[in-house]
DNA sequence: ATGCGTGCAAACGATTTGCAGCCGG
DNA sequence: CCGGCTGCAAATCGTTTGCACGCAT
Protein backbone atom coordinates (compact mmCIF):
# COMPACT_ATOMS: atom_id res chain seq x y z
CA UNK A 1 0.00 0.00 0.00
CA UNK A 2 0.85 3.48 -0.70
CA UNK A 3 0.94 5.24 2.39
CA UNK A 4 -0.70 9.05 2.08
CA UNK A 5 0.90 12.06 1.07
CA UNK A 6 2.47 13.87 3.67
CA UNK A 7 -0.02 17.55 4.05
CA UNK A 8 2.93 19.82 3.35
CA UNK A 9 2.72 23.62 3.34
CA UNK A 10 4.10 23.47 -0.38
CA UNK A 11 1.92 20.38 -1.33
CA UNK A 12 -1.16 22.59 -0.27
CA UNK A 13 0.03 25.66 -1.79
CA UNK A 14 0.40 23.58 -5.28
CA UNK A 15 -2.98 21.80 -4.84
CA UNK A 16 -4.67 25.45 -3.86
CA UNK A 17 -3.22 27.30 -7.09
CA UNK A 18 -4.36 24.48 -9.38
CA UNK A 19 -7.45 24.69 -7.54
CA UNK A 20 -8.46 28.20 -8.10
CA UNK A 21 -6.36 27.85 -11.66
CA UNK A 22 -9.10 27.15 -14.48
CA UNK A 23 -6.62 26.52 -17.07
CA UNK A 24 -3.63 24.28 -18.18
CA UNK A 25 -0.92 25.47 -16.85
CA UNK A 26 2.89 24.42 -17.13
CA UNK A 27 5.34 23.46 -14.30
CA UNK A 28 7.01 26.69 -14.39
CA UNK A 29 3.99 29.00 -14.56
CA UNK A 30 2.93 27.31 -11.70
CA UNK A 31 5.87 27.89 -9.65
CA UNK A 32 5.93 31.32 -10.87
CA UNK A 33 2.00 32.03 -9.73
CA UNK A 34 3.24 30.12 -5.84
CA UNK A 35 5.79 33.08 -5.86
CA UNK A 36 3.75 35.65 -6.74
CA UNK A 37 1.56 34.79 -4.32
CA UNK A 38 4.14 34.61 -1.25
CA UNK A 39 3.88 30.95 -1.04
CA UNK A 40 6.77 30.04 -3.01
CA UNK A 41 7.98 26.42 -3.70
CA UNK A 42 11.16 25.07 -4.86
CA UNK A 43 10.51 24.79 -8.65
CA UNK A 44 11.89 20.87 -8.23
CA UNK A 45 9.48 20.17 -5.25
CA UNK A 46 6.44 21.94 -7.82
CA UNK A 47 7.48 19.13 -10.69
CA UNK A 48 7.69 16.37 -8.17
CA UNK A 49 4.27 17.41 -7.06
CA UNK A 50 2.78 17.61 -9.69
CA UNK A 51 4.09 14.33 -10.91
CA UNK A 52 2.38 13.08 -7.90
CA UNK A 53 -1.05 14.61 -8.43
CA UNK A 54 -0.65 13.33 -12.04
CA UNK A 55 0.01 10.24 -10.73
CA UNK A 56 -3.06 10.08 -8.28
CA UNK A 57 -5.20 11.02 -11.34
CA UNK A 58 -6.08 14.24 -9.39
CA UNK A 59 -4.71 16.44 -12.31
CA UNK A 60 -4.90 16.01 -16.13
CA UNK A 61 -1.43 16.56 -17.59
CA UNK A 62 -1.34 17.41 -21.33
CA UNK A 63 1.30 18.18 -24.07
CA UNK A 64 1.56 21.39 -25.91
CA UNK A 65 3.07 21.79 -29.42
CA UNK A 66 6.49 22.58 -28.03
CA UNK A 67 6.18 19.49 -25.98
CA UNK A 68 6.08 20.94 -22.72
CA UNK A 69 3.50 19.68 -20.15
CA UNK A 70 0.26 21.54 -18.95
CA UNK A 71 -1.56 20.64 -15.65
CA UNK A 72 -4.77 21.08 -14.42
CA UNK A 73 -7.31 20.19 -11.94
CA UNK A 74 -10.32 18.82 -14.26
CA UNK A 75 -13.48 19.31 -12.90
CA UNK A 76 -14.81 15.78 -13.87
CA UNK A 77 -12.77 12.98 -12.98
CA UNK A 78 -13.85 10.26 -15.95
CA UNK A 79 -11.98 10.36 -19.17
CA UNK A 80 -12.80 13.36 -21.35
CA UNK A 81 -10.84 15.85 -23.75
CA UNK A 82 -9.87 19.25 -23.67
CA UNK A 83 -10.35 22.37 -26.12
CA UNK A 84 -7.12 24.34 -25.17
CA UNK A 85 -6.27 27.72 -26.13
CA UNK A 86 -3.16 28.08 -27.62
CA UNK A 87 -1.98 31.50 -25.95
CA UNK A 88 -3.60 31.53 -22.33
CA UNK A 89 -4.01 27.92 -21.34
CA UNK A 90 -7.86 28.48 -21.04
CA UNK A 91 -9.97 24.86 -21.63
CA UNK A 92 -13.08 23.74 -22.06
CA UNK A 93 -13.69 19.72 -21.30
CA UNK A 94 -15.63 18.10 -24.24
CA UNK A 95 -16.67 14.69 -24.82
CA UNK A 96 -14.91 12.63 -27.10
CA UNK A 97 -18.14 11.35 -29.22
CA UNK A 98 -17.48 7.87 -29.71
CA UNK A 99 -13.04 8.04 -29.56
CA UNK A 100 -12.92 5.41 -27.20
CA UNK A 101 -14.62 2.23 -28.64
CA UNK A 102 -13.47 3.71 -32.10
CA UNK A 103 -10.20 3.98 -31.08
CA UNK A 104 -9.56 0.04 -29.18
CA UNK A 105 -11.77 -1.09 -32.25
CA UNK A 106 -9.22 -0.29 -34.89
CA UNK A 107 -6.27 -1.04 -32.25
CA UNK A 108 -7.52 -4.80 -31.73
CA UNK A 109 -8.09 -5.03 -36.10
CA UNK A 110 -4.10 -4.41 -36.90
CA UNK A 111 -3.53 -6.68 -33.51
CA UNK A 112 -2.49 -4.02 -31.35
CA UNK A 113 -3.29 -3.98 -27.31
CA UNK A 114 -3.41 -1.44 -24.44
CA UNK A 115 -4.74 0.87 -26.80
CA UNK A 116 -4.48 4.16 -25.59
CA UNK A 117 -5.88 7.65 -27.52
CA UNK A 118 -4.76 11.32 -27.57
CA UNK A 119 -7.71 13.35 -28.68
CA UNK A 120 -7.03 17.28 -27.73
CA UNK A 121 -8.45 20.51 -29.74
CA UNK A 122 -6.02 23.26 -29.95
CA UNK A 123 -7.08 26.89 -30.94
CA UNK A 124 -7.54 30.53 -29.96
CA UNK A 125 -9.41 31.99 -27.51
CA UNK A 126 -11.97 34.89 -28.29
CA UNK A 127 -9.44 36.62 -25.89
CA UNK A 128 -6.03 36.18 -27.26
CA UNK A 129 -7.65 36.78 -30.48
CA UNK A 130 -8.50 40.69 -29.44
CA UNK B 1 9.95 32.28 -53.08
CA UNK B 2 12.07 29.95 -51.41
CA UNK B 3 14.57 28.61 -53.01
CA UNK B 4 14.79 24.76 -53.45
CA UNK B 5 16.51 22.68 -51.23
CA UNK B 6 20.25 21.54 -52.25
CA UNK B 7 20.46 18.13 -53.58
CA UNK B 8 23.05 17.16 -50.48
CA UNK B 9 24.46 13.75 -50.02
CA UNK B 10 23.39 14.07 -46.10
CA UNK B 11 19.75 15.62 -47.34
CA UNK B 12 19.41 12.24 -49.76
CA UNK B 13 20.63 9.80 -47.27
CA UNK B 14 18.28 11.16 -45.13
CA UNK B 15 15.53 11.04 -47.80
CA UNK B 16 16.88 7.73 -48.49
CA UNK B 17 16.49 6.36 -44.99
CA UNK B 18 13.02 7.46 -44.33
CA UNK B 19 11.91 6.18 -47.71
CA UNK B 20 13.27 2.68 -46.47
CA UNK B 21 11.89 2.50 -43.03
CA UNK B 22 7.97 2.24 -42.65
CA UNK B 23 7.75 2.96 -39.16
CA UNK B 24 7.92 6.43 -36.74
CA UNK B 25 11.94 6.93 -35.91
CA UNK B 26 13.62 9.85 -33.49
CA UNK B 27 15.62 11.74 -35.15
CA UNK B 28 18.46 9.73 -33.02
CA UNK B 29 17.33 6.63 -33.83
CA UNK B 30 17.81 7.78 -37.79
CA UNK B 31 20.55 9.77 -37.37
CA UNK B 32 22.08 5.65 -36.03
CA UNK B 33 20.82 4.11 -39.20
CA UNK B 34 22.50 6.35 -40.96
CA UNK B 35 25.85 5.83 -39.13
CA UNK B 36 25.20 2.18 -39.47
CA UNK B 37 24.33 1.99 -43.51
CA UNK B 38 27.89 4.07 -43.79
CA UNK B 39 25.93 7.42 -44.57
CA UNK B 40 27.44 8.70 -41.66
CA UNK B 41 25.83 12.43 -41.34
CA UNK B 42 25.94 15.24 -38.46
CA UNK B 43 23.74 14.62 -35.83
CA UNK B 44 22.42 18.41 -36.35
CA UNK B 45 22.19 17.91 -39.70
CA UNK B 46 19.78 15.43 -38.95
CA UNK B 47 17.72 17.43 -36.82
CA UNK B 48 17.83 20.88 -39.65
CA UNK B 49 16.81 18.22 -42.10
CA UNK B 50 13.78 16.93 -40.71
CA UNK B 51 12.80 19.96 -39.55
CA UNK B 52 12.81 20.74 -42.97
CA UNK B 53 11.23 18.29 -44.67
CA UNK B 54 8.65 18.33 -41.93
CA UNK B 55 7.84 21.66 -43.38
CA UNK B 56 7.53 20.92 -46.81
CA UNK B 57 5.34 18.08 -45.44
CA UNK B 58 6.96 15.49 -47.09
CA UNK B 59 7.51 13.76 -43.33
CA UNK B 60 5.05 13.67 -40.93
CA UNK B 61 5.77 14.61 -37.25
CA UNK B 62 4.34 13.32 -33.81
CA UNK B 63 5.33 13.22 -30.15
CA UNK B 64 5.80 10.24 -28.05
CA UNK B 65 4.77 9.70 -24.62
CA UNK B 66 7.97 11.53 -23.34
CA UNK B 67 8.09 14.23 -25.56
CA UNK B 68 10.34 13.20 -28.28
CA UNK B 69 9.78 13.99 -32.09
CA UNK B 70 9.14 10.94 -33.97
CA UNK B 71 9.18 11.33 -38.21
CA UNK B 72 8.13 8.95 -41.05
CA UNK B 73 7.40 9.46 -44.52
CA UNK B 74 4.00 8.83 -45.13
CA UNK B 75 1.95 7.19 -47.75
CA UNK B 76 -0.72 9.43 -48.24
CA UNK B 77 -0.08 13.09 -47.73
CA UNK B 78 -3.26 14.08 -46.80
CA UNK B 79 -4.43 14.29 -43.11
CA UNK B 80 -4.58 11.25 -41.24
CA UNK B 81 -4.14 9.88 -37.96
CA UNK B 82 -2.50 7.13 -37.04
CA UNK B 83 -1.40 3.91 -34.43
CA UNK B 84 1.57 3.69 -33.43
CA UNK B 85 3.86 0.95 -31.59
CA UNK B 86 4.92 2.44 -28.30
CA UNK B 87 8.09 -0.27 -28.41
CA UNK B 88 8.37 -0.15 -32.58
CA UNK B 89 7.02 2.96 -34.03
CA UNK B 90 5.18 0.33 -36.58
CA UNK B 91 2.66 2.79 -37.46
CA UNK B 92 -0.31 1.73 -39.46
CA UNK B 93 -2.70 5.11 -40.73
CA UNK B 94 -6.06 5.48 -40.05
CA UNK B 95 -8.93 7.41 -40.83
CA UNK B 96 -9.98 9.72 -38.83
CA UNK B 97 -13.94 9.30 -39.29
CA UNK B 98 -15.44 12.52 -38.60
CA UNK B 99 -12.72 13.72 -36.02
CA UNK B 100 -12.12 16.98 -38.47
CA UNK B 101 -15.23 18.67 -38.89
CA UNK B 102 -16.55 17.32 -35.21
CA UNK B 103 -13.20 19.50 -34.33
CA UNK B 104 -13.77 22.75 -35.61
CA UNK B 105 -17.83 22.53 -34.64
CA UNK B 106 -17.13 22.06 -30.91
CA UNK B 107 -14.00 25.07 -31.49
CA UNK B 108 -16.08 27.36 -33.05
CA UNK B 109 -18.82 26.80 -30.32
CA UNK B 110 -16.74 27.60 -27.80
CA UNK B 111 -15.33 30.71 -29.69
CA UNK B 112 -11.83 29.32 -30.83
CA UNK B 113 -10.43 29.57 -33.95
CA UNK B 114 -7.78 28.37 -35.88
CA UNK B 115 -8.62 24.61 -34.64
CA UNK B 116 -5.93 22.53 -35.00
CA UNK B 117 -6.27 18.85 -33.41
CA UNK B 118 -4.52 15.63 -32.27
CA UNK B 119 -6.11 11.86 -32.88
CA UNK B 120 -3.12 9.59 -32.49
CA UNK B 121 -3.66 5.84 -30.95
CA UNK B 122 -0.67 4.25 -29.05
CA UNK B 123 -0.59 0.70 -28.67
CA UNK B 124 1.66 -2.30 -28.51
CA UNK B 125 2.07 -4.66 -31.73
CA UNK B 126 2.07 -8.27 -32.13
CA UNK B 127 6.00 -8.30 -32.09
CA UNK B 128 6.58 -6.40 -29.64
CA UNK B 129 4.48 -7.98 -26.78
CA UNK B 130 5.66 -11.71 -28.05
C1' DA C 1 32.26 32.58 -57.41
C1' DT C 2 28.36 32.61 -53.75
C1' DG C 3 26.10 31.48 -50.17
C1' DC C 4 23.36 27.51 -48.56
C1' DG C 5 24.44 23.23 -46.10
C1' DT C 6 27.43 20.78 -42.81
C1' DG C 7 29.98 19.29 -38.71
C1' DC C 8 31.29 20.12 -34.15
C1' DA C 9 30.93 21.79 -29.93
C1' DA C 10 28.78 24.98 -26.99
C1' DA C 11 24.31 26.71 -25.61
C1' DC C 12 19.48 25.84 -24.30
C1' DG C 13 15.36 24.84 -21.73
C1' DA C 14 12.46 21.68 -19.60
C1' DT C 15 12.71 18.19 -16.37
C1' DT C 16 15.16 15.02 -13.10
C1' DT C 17 18.11 13.71 -9.46
C1' DG C 18 21.71 13.52 -5.52
C1' DC C 19 22.16 14.88 -1.10
C1' DA C 20 22.00 17.19 3.42
C1' DG C 21 18.76 19.23 6.41
C1' DC C 22 13.81 19.89 7.76
C1' DC C 23 9.29 18.74 9.76
C1' DG C 24 4.83 16.12 9.62
C1' DG C 25 2.82 12.15 11.82
C1' DC D 1 12.23 10.08 16.50
C1' DC D 2 12.11 8.70 11.46
C1' DG D 3 11.50 8.67 6.94
C1' DG D 4 9.29 11.14 3.58
C1' DC D 5 9.72 16.19 1.72
C1' DT D 6 12.29 20.14 0.46
C1' DG D 7 15.59 23.18 -1.65
C1' DC D 8 19.46 23.86 -4.24
C1' DA D 9 22.60 22.90 -7.48
C1' DA D 10 24.39 19.72 -10.58
C1' DA D 11 23.21 16.45 -14.02
C1' DT D 12 20.18 14.73 -18.05
C1' DC D 13 18.57 14.84 -22.53
C1' DG D 14 16.52 16.09 -26.66
C1' DT D 15 17.07 19.77 -29.56
C1' DT D 16 19.00 24.28 -31.25
C1' DT D 17 22.55 27.42 -32.57
C1' DG D 18 27.15 29.94 -33.61
C1' DC D 19 30.76 29.67 -36.57
C1' DA D 20 34.28 28.40 -39.92
C1' DC D 21 34.63 25.59 -43.90
C1' DG D 22 32.96 22.79 -47.96
C1' DC D 23 30.34 21.92 -51.94
C1' DA D 24 26.10 22.28 -55.00
C1' DT D 25 24.59 25.43 -58.24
Amino acid sequence: MNAPPRMTRQRTAVADALADLADFRSAQQLHEVLRSRGDSVGLATVYRTLQALAEAREVDVLRNEDGESLYRRCARREHHHHLVCRGCGRTVEIDGPTVESWASTVGAAHGFEDIDHTVELWGTCADCRS
